[in-house]
RNA sequence: GGGCGCUUAGCUCAGUUGGUUAGAGCGCUACUUUCACACGGUAGAAGUCACAAGUUCGAAUCUUGUAGCGCCCA
């Protein structure tokens, strides 16, 4: 084994394996608990991201530990056909042939489409493969796909034969851009500096009106001005005529409570064809609706004069206009938000179009129970109440698109009788008038729509199935938060409707990687990192378990390129310990490690020593700790468990303790030593198989843990012990607690030498004086590995007795000496120990003061009492052996 | 404007039902290439837990308010 781990090979060599093997797939034949998850289906244009790659590895780890937990699993992949996104994509790679995706017609963009994403769309599957994600490939998804389309069908024609979907003239987010509809939740909302323009609106017969507006060039359209019915400044006005600037035509002035007195004059324009408040005052009242925009966003004839130019110059016009004709009475800077398009950031415009909307209200009831239930939980809990904001607030959704690369709307009209209605198959003739004449909706319908159904179109519904009769509901999903109005509660509602069963049972809300001073990472910050350069540099099991070992619950993360050092550090830990056991190893041809790292642990208690039940009792804790922290989602304290447990207890003290027996002659001893070893740390590979897959997997094999054919990813999950062997091995809290005092001792004994410069290669002479003969007794049994760690050549032990005018700590077992006749500057000692004297002395006052307190002692636990009482035991004989310590080199000073 | 969250060591963050001498990683200081590992070892320094008031025998933890930052929705 090479001194430092080399991943590369390594890991391309185990995955392409894992998957040979089948070892991601799983079968529902097969039985068993089920444990599903479906991966949040990332958009087939994109490129794996820092985002995915936390995502995908929080999945991983759960997906993982659930398989050697001896669930059936399955983690199911998949893209979407990201319908705007996609449709930008090739008709910008079209541009540059000098082509539209008019000049193709549809059938053929749509072949061009096809083509493009079978060659550039599965970029983002291949490299989760690279992070080791486990999916299940065999099962992998595309929303476009045959049985996909068909449950977007039946869904739509079950909801429009219900009249949940209908078709109608609304005000819609519409990009200009992408020429078609958002649904509100694609219009994002920025903050951006404005102006607050305050036009005069004048009064045939005399006077005027000022009213004000963050978008002049929609006046063009305005067929009201509206006032608040209870304000009196405007009383005598309602039911008047003004005179709209620069069109010169007389709209009616309309009372309407939806008017803020207090905003601007009191007086707000109303242009109903672009705005949505506008557009209800206009229902509520009767007014005209006047469209003055083209859908790419320039003005139409309705506009006037301004026909032809865009919307934004078009602004500049008016108000330039409304300046020189005097009707523009003042410009205030006004900070307001602007929806923009999340696919392409264009400014969204609010448009009158027809489009198609899908009823949530009584999509939402359920959803709703299913979370307030318990039946769906969220972690961290808190983003239930953002969940529950918006569904008790929630508005109908618009699905249509007037994109050409999506599901095409399955809604027919009959060009004979007119008749309309919604087919699951293209339909031969209308069935009203058997007419052979038909129309189909021109426009498709919302990525999300597809989205909406995941979790049980990918098992074969609408079809029955063993699938989703086994893995339906599944188990996890983990998303990021702004995910949760497009998809999570939309799958929630899909479930519930057609499934009658929720889609999962608790969603993992994540939070967003970003760089390390706290930006969102972008392509225009070009503060991007790469995850592939991650692992080219550190390993993918370097970016996972740095991730999880930095990311606390659905907290943000920062990282930095050095921040994946953390996981590069400990994979070379873990590989040298393994290496220094296996140079052991080989020393017993004859024993059997793969029985022992996969059987029961047979030992005789008889050849234990204390430290060997240490770390067993640690290595039993540690099972329970991760096992604990998983089942709670708390990821990143089940890695830094496995961290501490490995580095800080196994490598820094057990294996060191181990040396004096591995390098002695007893092959007894060394067989013994090896044992526990290979116990802990082949169940230490299993703990952390789930966040470095590759590394454990290499070393599962190179230690002989397993046959060529075997796998770490079915090894089953580790089990603390049973009382039977607990108590047969005498793991106790004793034996603990005197491994820890002597590693105590041990640290106090090392921490003298480098107070006294001693350098760390030279051998040295230490008394301890042990505070009871007992203790003396384990010590000096404990001896020979007690000066390999103190690097000592004379080690004496004593009970009992007076303080020595030399050197020493106190520590629980005794007080250990660096005896270095007259060196000592006994002054310089005095003072040490005074500081420790006083320490303690302030420890002990505190504790003290609260025994005396009487309301503690009347109200707290008898636990806690009995805990401070024990304190304050400890603190009081500390006191006393510090200040005969003092009163020693007081003494010889 | 409404809602949610955050503020703990130089940096990034843990701290799970109130009871610790408040922890980790990185960074920092000193020593160190000794026979698993310098991607290492040993020892160490470092925090009025944002601020204020309150509840309590006891508050980083609960309540209220203030300030700053961030996100979501209008």
């Amino acid at each position: 084994m090479e001194k430092h781990y080399d991943p590369q090979l390594v890991e391309n060599k185990w995955y392409q394996w894992w998957e040979e093997q089948g070892h991601f797939h799983a079968d529902a034949t097969q039985g068993g608990e089920s444990y599903s998850v479906v991966i949040p289906p990332p958009n087939v244009t994109g490129i794996l991201h820092m985002g995915h790659a936390l995502n995908s590895t929080i999945q991983d780890v759960l997906v993982r530990w659930r398989r050697m937990q001896g669930r059936n699993v399955v983690w199911l992949p998949g893209t979407d056909h990201a319908g705007i996104a996609t449709q930008n994509v090739v008709e910008k790679a079209l541009r540059k042939e000098g082509l539209s995706r008019r000049d193709l017609g549809r059938e053929k963009f749509l072949e061009r489409v096809w083509d493009w994403r079978g060659e550039y769309g599965g970029t983002i599957v291949r490299q989760l493969r690279k992070l080791g994600a486990s999916c299940d490939w065999s099962r992998e998804r595309f929303t476009m796909d045959a049985g996909l389309s068909e449950s977007v069908t039946e869904v739509f024609c079950r909801l429009y034969e219900e009249g949940l979907i209908y078709r109608g003239n609304y005000i819609v987010n519409w990009c200009p851009r992408c020429h078609t509809a958002l649904s509100d939740e694609e219009s994002e909302h920025q903050e951006t500096n404005g102006n607050l323009w305050h036009i005069r609106y004048p009064i045939p017969g005399g006077g005027e009106i000022v009213v004000a507006t963050t978008r002049p060039e929609t006046m063009l359209g305005d067929t009201a001005v509206a006032v608040n019915p209870a304000d009196e400044r405007y009383q005598a006005l309602i039911g008047k005529t003004v005179t709209l600037p620069l069109m010169n035509r007389a709209i009616p002035v309309v009372a309407d409570d939806y008017v803020d007195r207090a905003f601007g004059t009191g007086v707000v324009k109303i242009t109903p064809a672009h705005d949505p408040n506008d557009f209800q005052v206009a229902k509520r009242h009767d007014l005209p609706v006047i469209n003055v925009m083209h859908g790419d966003g320039t003005m139409n004839e309705a506009a006037g004069a301004y026909a032809g130019m865009d919307r934004f110059a078009c602004r500049k016009q008016v108000v330039a206009d409304l300046e020189a004709q005097g009707y523009l009475v003042k410009v205030d800077a006004h900070q307001h938000a602007v929806g923009h398009c999340y696919r392409c950031d264009t400014v969204v415009e609010p448009r009158l179009s027809l489009q198609w909307f899908v009823r949530m209200k009584p999509l939402a009831g359920p959803a709703i129970e299913a979370v307030r239930s318990g039946q769906i939980s969220f972690t961290p809990q808190r983003w239930e109440k953002t969940y529950f904001e918006w569904m008790d607030n929630i508005r109908d959704w618009c699905i249509s698109r007037q994109i050409w690369w999506g599901h095409r709307i399955p809604v027919y009209t009959c060009t004979g009788c007119a008749h309309e209605w919604a087919a699951r198959a293209t339909p031969a003739a209308c069935p009203k008038c058997a007419a052979a004449s038909l129309t189909q909706d021109e426009d498709v319908l919302d990525t999300w729509f597809s989205s909406w159904l995941w979790p049980f179109s990918t098992f074969g519904w609408p079809h029955a199935s063993e699938d989703l009769k086994f893995y339906y509901p599944t188990n996890d999903l983990a998303t990021a938060p702004e995910i949760i109005f497009f998809w999570v509660a939309r799958m929630i509602m899909a479930g519930c409707k057609f499934m009658g069963d929720v889609p999962f049972h608790n969603v993992y809300i994540h939070g967003t990687v970003r760089d390390d001073k706290g930006r969102k990472m972008s392509k225009s910050l070009g503060n991007s990192m790469d995850p592939l350069d991650i692992i080219e540099k550190y390993s993918a099991d370097s970016l996972r378990f740095s991730l999880m070992l930095i990311t606390s619950t659905g907290m943000d993360v920062y990282v930095n390129m050095e921040k994946f050092e953390i996981g590069r550090n400990f994979g070379t830990k873990i590989w040298n310990a393994a290496r220094f056991m296996k140079m052991h190893m080989e020393k017993l041809p004859d024993a059997d490690w793969r029985a022992l790292a996969a059987g029961e642990l047979t030992l005789d208690a008889a050849l234990l020593r204390d430290d060997d039940r240490h770390m067993l009792s640690k290595c039993e804790e540690t099972i329970r700790a991760v096992t604990e922290h998983l089942e709670k989602y708390r990821l990143q304290d089940g890695s830094l468990a496995i961290y501490d447990f490995v580095w800080s207890n196994f490598c820094d003290w057990y294996l060191e303790y181990a040396k004096q027996d591995l390098y002695g002659a007893d092959d007894v001893r060394r067989r013994q030593i090896l044992a526990v070893m290979t116990d802990v740390f082949s169940k230490a590979l299993k703990l952390l198989h789930p966040y470095m897959p590759f590394l454990t997997e290499e070393l599962w094999h190179q230690m002989g843990y397993a046959t060529e054919a075997e796998t770490i990813m079915k090894a089953p999950w580790p089990k603390p012990y049973s009382d039977a062997q607990n108590a047969a091995w005498g793991l106790n809290a004793e034996v603990t607690a005197y491994v820890e005092a002597k590693r105590e001792m041990i640290t106090a004994g090392r921490a003298l030498r480098a107070e006294y410069n001693i350098s760390p290669a030279q051998f040295v002479h230490y008394i301890v004086q042990a505070v009871d003969g007992a203790g003396a007794a384990k010590l000096t049994a404990d001896g020979e590995t007690l000066k390999q760690q103190l690097r000592s050549d004379n080690l004496e032990i004593a009970a009992g007795g007076g303080e020595r005018a030399m050197p020493g700590t106190l520590c629980k077992l005794g007080t250990i000496y660096l005896p270095l006749e007259g060196l000592v500057d006994a002054k310089a000692e005095a003072a040490r120990v005074k500081g420790e004297l006083d320490k303690a002395l302030g420890f002990l006052k505190g504790v003290e003061a609260k025994l005396g307190n009487e309301g503690f002692v009347a109200k707290a636990p008898p636990v806690v009492i009995e805990q401070q009482r024990a304190k304050q035991k400890e603190l009081t004989e500390t006191v006393a052996r510090l200040e005969k310590l003092h009163a020693t080199f007081s003494a010889a000073g």
